[in-house]
DNA sequence: TCATTTTCCGAACACGGGTTCAGTTTCTTC
DNA sequence: GAAGAAACTGAACCCGTGTTCGGAAAATGA
């Protein structure tokens, strides 16, 4: 027997439908983690979804973690994907706009992925370190895809970083709501979603707006938007594990230690 | 002793007390399932923010969903509060905005609270009903407020309840990488996702755009949003539990069965 | 057909974490 | 300061769920 993630020779056609069978299991376990996610969802659950006993998944995963992981690494691939093409398009415009409809297109294939909103808690260090990076990688390049649409005045000024976090947030969001099979359309779901972030919902540009066109002002006191530091926390940085605290015994802060019974 | 939830008569300063210490519980809660979300959350470790065993708990709440529970009414106060002050306001561009702006604010005060992003599955199904009604009375208001300035012409034209789920996704969003102490000023936060949301990053509005300025057309294929019926699915439903599934030793569907050996 | 490999199952185990309970310490009140 | 209520603890319990393991059924390839 060839053991998870061990490459031992087989015949090609074993092998194949090894690989088929492993992609059958990511696929159901990507559909399950992305709408209960990873806590609330039992190998149990996975398996039955396949017509198989939860020990069956051990022939193509070490472990649970390990499924997590290589759903994980599957939609980075598609991220990647996406930013490679964006990089060769001609204006900051048109690769935003490229970047937002392609990850909506992921996010509602029926095979499709949540990329950023899977959790790396229950992974080992290193696999978080890796996973984290490759996050921070493509918001980077988001960020810079905004950042530099700002230096050129295409885009109105502010703190690029946070542009990109509501991006983000907006695009990982769908994966709360959006069910295959609904009565959207992916596509012009994606439009409207590239519309909106880069256009806005208003009609006529903010009454603060350094546009071309300037307006009369209206009823809003809102200044201009300032930028920040670089300093801000990142969004690989999710769930990332806390400093170990004092085991329990010892951290009975702000109350007076009592005697106890032992 | 008085029992969780159950209303003793006891003195005032008593009951007081016990009130505080009921909200500390559920703020140093709020905070866990905000950062590891509920099931990745142990009562433990809500305990001991608090100097406290866990067995402590059980004096302030009868079991860990009715914690959640606590969590969940306590955020849909606040955002209840934004929707009735914003009912008054006078444009929908103002009403928008200050949703937005006191919504960020919410998500950013120090003990906070992410009211869309926690999880319903852990409760009973009626509590479930309660919570995922009272969310989708605020989307509905929010989407009411952009529908409103769609039909008034001062916002573009697309489908009102996507357009309002793209808001709160990035929105709850925030939950995902704001720490409070961070260098992010959550004043100016709220600001920028506001003009953000309602203005866009672009500072040119878009070619398609049926704005009162009508420019040249660039190298956008886009058509402009169209918009769906109403019977698309709401995020008040996340995370409802799905009609069960036979047994499973009868759901061996997509295998030829095998005897077995019992 | 038959040996070998691959795939899967059932049972048992391990363990984390929610929950219960009796008892002890601390606070309140008169 | 004493009685009673409140707040909290430690230990035990229980259950879901991930994991291990030996063996059976199925598929493969000659």
């Amino acid at each position: 027997m060839i053991g998870p993630n061990e490459a031992h020779v087989t015949t090609p056609h074993v092998q194949a439908k090894y690989l088929r069978r492993r992609a059958e299991i990511l696929r159901a376990a990507l559909g399950a983690f992305r709408e209960r996610g990873y806590h609330a969802t039992t190998l149990d659950s996975i398996a039955e979804q396949l017509g198989v006993r939860k020990t069956a998944l051990y022939h193509y995963f070490p472990d649970k973690p390990a499924i997590l992981l290589a759903c994980h690494r599957e939609s980075i691939a598609d991220l990647e994907r996406i930013t490679a093409v964006a990089r060769q398009l001609g204006t900051e415009r048109d690769r935003l706009r490229y970047i937002i409809v392609e990850h909506v297109r992921v996010m509602t294939d029926a095979f499709g992925t949540s990329p950023l909103a899977f959790e790396v808690g229950p992974l080992t260090p290193e696999r978080q370190a890796e996973i984290v990076a490759s996050r921070d990688r493509y918001e980077r390049e988001l960020r810079d895809v905004i950042q530099a649409g700002m230096r050129a005045g295409t885009f109105r000024a502010g703190d690029p970083k946070l542009a990109a976090f509501l991006v983000l947030g907006a695009l990982n969001g769908i994966a709360r709501w959006y069910r295959p099979g609904g009565s959207l359309n992916a596509g012009a779901l994606g439009e409207q979603f590239a519309s909106q972030l880069i256009d806005g919902l208003a009609s006529v540009p903010a009454p603060t707006a350094v546009a071309a066109a300037d307006r009369a002002q209206e009823t809003c006191g809102s200044k201009p938007t300032p930028t920040h530091d670089d300093a801000s926390p990142q969004p690989g940085t999710v769930n990332t594990p806390r400093s170990p605290r004092p085991a329990l015994a010892h951290a009975r802060a702000g109350r007076t230690p009592r005697k106890g019974t032992r």
